[in-house]
DNA sequence: CATAAACATTGACAAACGTCGATGTATTAA
DNA sequence: TTAATACATCGACGTTTGTCAATGTTTATG
């Protein structure tokens, strides 16, 4: 177990200025990288972007799998790394753990990349 | 020598439509976390902060590697693979290698991430 | 031509990553 | 209580990645 996981969600928007207005920091460098990294993988855009057009603006493991065509495991692990990057919220009810976006996530890494 | 580097370099910003606005495509989230790999490293996104806060917004090899702390060899490689991914432009004059922004790149793959 | 400078490329290595199958853990249903 | 379902975690694996030292390449200079 690594220590990232002990650590509380990341909040991705609480961070610097945009990447090309002023010389970023080597730790705001590593920070971004880290979110972005948690992006960078095209089954874990696909499950945002399913989640995102999932009804409810929700989704199980059981809705991600067989279309991503992974192993639930493998997906669920994918799973583990959006929440932990703060991108999504996972929330138990019965036997289902259900996956939302977090609002304005996205946002805050998207903003520090502009350059306008 | 792969085939990516015969390749002409990666337009980010000729895609899709933002991530959760529709489902995105197995291809289109394939491209989509290459381009996000490309900036997802703390050393490439200081270079890309560096490169753009250097006068005329462009820098050589021999501006970065000291305030990197990383070897030449070394930030050849992070700018091949800037250059590769289409954030920045490399221009020879002389013996030294003058590398930009390329303008909107950025901005291109925001957009894709961006909800509202 | 010979040397030096700036950079690219190669080869090697350890660390991190994506995937899977197997197993563990709750929760529901019979 | 037993069985089944949904999911998480673990262990193992092949692949990719970041780094460096060494070498190759090009350009300017003596």
């Amino acid at each position: 177990m690594s220590l990232m996981e002990l650590l509380p969600v990341r909040d991705v928007t609480a961070c610097c200025s945009p990447l090309t207005r002023e010389a970023i920091g080597e730790d705001n460098a590593s920070n971004l990288a880290s979110s972005l990294r948690a992006l960078a993988d095209p089954a874990r855009l696909r499950i945002i972007s399913m989640v995102a057009a999932h009804e409810d603006a929700e989704a199980c493991v059981c809705d991600l799998t067989e279309p991503l065509g992974l192993g639930q495991s493998t997906v669920s692990h994918h799973l583990r790394i959006l929440v932990e990057a703060g991108y999504l919220t996972r929330s138990k009810r019965g036997t289902w753990a259900y996956y939302k976006l977090v609002p304005g996530a996205l946002d805050g890494v998207a903003r520090l990349l502009v350059t306008v």
